[in-house]
Parts: structure tokens; C-alpha cells; sequence
DNA sequence: CTTTATTTTTGACGCATCGTCACATTAGAG
DNA sequence: CTCTAATGTGACGATGCGTCAAAAATAAAG
């Protein structure tokens, strides 16, 4: 009677397989460059197979933002344990979301083309709402450090402003800049002279202060904290990312 | 000898015309269900005339969205010219980028995608330069009421803060509320609570706040400001919006 | 071991869309 | 009217998507 029964487990990995390769695709040749069939040539399995995990190459697309929001969810955490204070652990936030746009420049695009209404448009409910799921998991672990300093007095909200506005606020603003600075990366133009550590460290303190979330920027040696988040919080992250942008430059000189 | 020569008018006329029916297209099948034959078969030309305009369907949404961008920095340039405090006229910068996506959603949301990577990798050269070229007509905008706020004293720069990174900071803010809000319209989240106006203003102001612009948020009466926007400095801008939300609720009530 | 019921995989196929190119059309100069 | 070069046309080959009927795989029952 009872037939083949596949561990869920198997199904799950051979998912992530099926990510792994399209995600290879995509930083070779481009999201546009990216085809199902080429991702069942590097592939294993049969097309037939792959459109049991996704309904369309869409969805294959949303599956891979949301294995990037993941692991951003898992840096915020850590940003949340940071051993400082509240104003410093709200800045590591934006610090953990700019190194991982960093190391992972190919998946944190795809988290900007899931937004694109043609990609929304076709991929499943069920992925849609497993994006909002995590997206909310991100505004948690902010609304978290906004009530520790709520707490503790650090911060005092002007009574028109509710923790969720001010989570909010914060989180477009680190989109927002790590998006338009992100181009800059390849392209020349105005913002070619822009260093996105500095722009997004300066954006979130003008920020900060608007909202009097204390130490306000002159009050305290900012340089010291980032020092602390490169060697502390993110040791590893930082190491890998010399380890990439050195190898761009020897990449470079070798043309 | 001479042959037939298309007038550069006329060429430009029927750029426009190709333009417009991608647009109403988009409008009704959304950005995956734009087709070069979908757009041909509304027009009087045959696809290698369109062809002879864009080099693929990718450039062809670029073209949209450096429309789209132009008519943004039209209503930069009526914020510019507002009267009233340099901080009331970089807040009107935001209100116009508002309105204009709550205009047209289509085009906002074009201009999200035209910065994906997919598109980007295959629009032509010359229309990439003519985006870049425009979106440092928009800081220019930015940039001019920044020196007006100088000049006047009402802004004082922290001496580690150039008049650039500040434009950079104000667009990249306007940008990245606007593009995570604007997704509500037709979602249901955390963010559904928020409405994009409210949330602007107040972003827009905690970062002014935060650079110490004046007059403070407390000091002076915004609402009335607002109020000025919508009756003096947009006011057809406004009216058109209130039809149009005005449709969708008598749309709504039909179903 | 064979049978059977059921799940899973397969890849050829039909369909849609893209972008091209050889040919047709056009408008003015001779 | 004829010739010429710029412009327009749409049939065509190529590519990629998503499906589905058939094949393979699996595990319990006989």
C-alpha cells in the first residue's frame, strides 16, 4: 500500500540545492540572465522536478529573497545582543543590514527586484506571505531595542509617535540609502564619491537626533562604537568582507 | 537623392505615442504583462518601427521612467519656487515626490523596477545616461533650497556634513518611505496602519529636527504648511488625487 | 519474489514572446 | 517617370516557459 513517502527534510535541501544553483545563475549572468532551464542543466533533477518547489521562475525568485531576509533577521538578532547601549545597539541594526547588502550585493538586489510588481505579481500567496512574515520579524527585533531604550530613558518619544512609526522610519531609512548607494557600486555618478558606510552611519545619526535618542552624535566617540561592531559584533562578516573587496582589486589589476 | 526624411518632431511625437500605449498596457496587465506585440497591436506601426525607437522591451521601460522622473523634477522645480522658509520648501520637495507617486503608481513603480538589475542590464546606454543625468536634476533641486537654508542661517551644517550628503540623505529618506509604503495600497501588513503621508511628515521631519534645520517641529505649525501644499502650491495636483481615490471607493462599493 | 497502489520524476511538447532581416514602401531629386 | 536612400513591415527562427501523459521508483500486501 503505502507508497514513497520523501522526507521532509530531503525536500527542503534539495529546495535550498535548487537556490543554491539559481543563485549561481544569477550572479554570473544577471537575474535577467537567469533561465529554468539553464538552472535544471546545472541541475540533477528534471525541470518537472523543480516545478514541484516552485510554481514559476518567479516564485523561485521570491524564495531565494526570503532566504536573504533570513539571514539579515539572524544579524539583526545579534545586533540586538549587543552589549551597549540602546542608542548603539539601534545603529548596529543599520551596521548588520549594510554589511550583509555587502557581502551579498546579488541576493540584497533581489530583495529589491521581490518588489517589483511583475515579480509580486506572479509569485505564490504562500511565499508573499512568508516575505511579510519575515519582514515583521525584522521591525521585531527593532521595535525590541526601541522599547529597551524606551525603558531606560534614552529615548523619549514625542507623543505623536508610536514605536511602530519610529521602527519604521528607521528601517525605510537604511533602505532607502543602502538602495540608491548600492548602484554606485558599478556605475559613475553623483554618488560615485559617496562611502556607504559613512553616508548610512551619518544618515542614522541625523535620524537619531531628530528623534533625541540619547547620546546624541556629539555626545559620544561613534568611532569607537563602529570600531567595536567590526571587532565584536561582526568579526567574522568584516573579515570575509576585506577578503572580497581585495579580491576585487587584484581581479582588477589583472585586465 | 534626398530621400524621405522623418521630421525630429515627428519622431519624438510618435516616441511619445509608443510610450503611452506601454504605459496604458502596464496600467492594465501590470509591468510581466507588458509585450512588444501587446504594444504594436494598439498602434498604427509595425514592431521593427518600434524597434527602430527602443532597443528591447528593457530600454523601453527606462524611456517610461526617465518620463516619469521628468515630471517629478517639474514639480521639484514649483517646490523650489515656494514661498516660505527654506525648511517649508525642502518639506514641499517630499510632499511633490509624494503626490507624484500616489498620481501615478504605475510610473513610481517603474522607476523601483528600472533600478533593478535585470533591466538595467540590457537598456541602452544613452537612456542610462539620461536617467542618471535626471536624478541629479532632482538633487539639484535639493541642493539649491539646502544653499538658500544656508544663506539665510536657518541651516547650519555640522562641519562633517557636506551640502551633498545632506541632499543625499533628504532623497534617499523620501525614497525608501515612499517605495516600502507605497506597497499597502494593495497589501495587507504591519504597514497597512500607516498612511503615507502621515508617515512621510513625520520622517521628513525628524530628520530635519535632526539637522537642526529651522524652525524646529515644535516651533512651527506644519499642518497649516500642509495646508498651504494643497491649496496654493499643488492644488490641482490634489484635486486630481481626490478624484481618483474618490473612483476606487465608488469602484469599491460597485463589486 | 511478485503484485499493486501510489507517489515522484521525467522530458518532449505546445505555446508565447523576442528580436531580426530581407523585402516592400515612400518621398523627393533628377 | 525613374532612381535612390531612408524608413516601415511582418514572417521567421530562436529561446524560454510551464504542462502533462507516461515512466520510474517505492514500499507494503499477498
Amino acid at each position: 500500500m503505502s507508497p514513497k513517502i520523501i522526507d521532509h527534510c530531503a525536500l527542503e535541501a534539495r529546495e535550498e540545492e535548487i537556490m543554491t544553483t539559481a543563485l549561481e545563475i544569477i550572479t554570473e549572468l544577471g537575474v535577467a540572465g537567469l533561465t529554468i532551464d539553464k538552472v535544471v542543466a546545472k541541475l540533477p533533477y528534471s525541470k518537472g522536478t523543480v516545478y514541484n518547489h516552485f510554481t514559476c521562475k518567479e516564485d523561485l525568485l521570491t524564495g531565494l529573497c526570503n532566504r536573504s531576509v533570513k539571514n539579515v533577521a539572524a544579524l539583526f538578532c545579534r545586533a540586538v545582543a549587543f552589549e551597549g547601549s540602546s542608542r548603539e545597539r539601534i545603529l548596529a541594526i543599520g551596521y548588520a543590514y549594510m554589511l550583509h547588502s555587502l557581502l551579498n550585493p546579488t541576493e540584497f538586489m533581489l530583495v529589491i527586484s521581490a518588489k517589483t510588481p511583475s515579480i509580486r505579481e506572479k509569485s505564490t500567496e504562500k511565499r508573499q506571505e512568508e516575505h511579510l512574515a519575515l519582514e515583521s520579524k525584522l521591525l521585531g527585533s527593532i521595535l525590541q531595542i526601541i522599547s529597551t531604550g524606551l525603558a531606560s530613558g534614552e529615548l523619549n518619544l514625542q507623543p505623536h509617535l508610536s514605536p511602530a512609526q519610529v521602527a519604521f522610519s528607521l528601517w525605510s531609512m537604511c533602505f532607502g540609502t543602502i538602495a540608491l548607494l548600492h548602484e554606485s557600486l558599478d556605475r559613475c555618478s553623483v554618488r560615485t564619491e559617496m562611502n556607504l558606510e559613512r553616508e548610512l552611519i551619518n544618515h542614522s545619526n541625523l535620524l537619531l537626533d531628530g528623534l533625541n535618542w540619547q547620546p546624541y552624535t556629539q555626545d559620544h566617540d561613534w568611532t569607537e562604537t563602529i570600531y567595536k561592531y567590526k571587532t565584536q559584533l561582526f568579526p567574522h562578516e568584516v573579515k570575509q568582507l576585506k577578503r572580497l573587496q581585495n579580491g576585487y582589486k587584484t581581479a582588477d589589476l589583472k585586465i
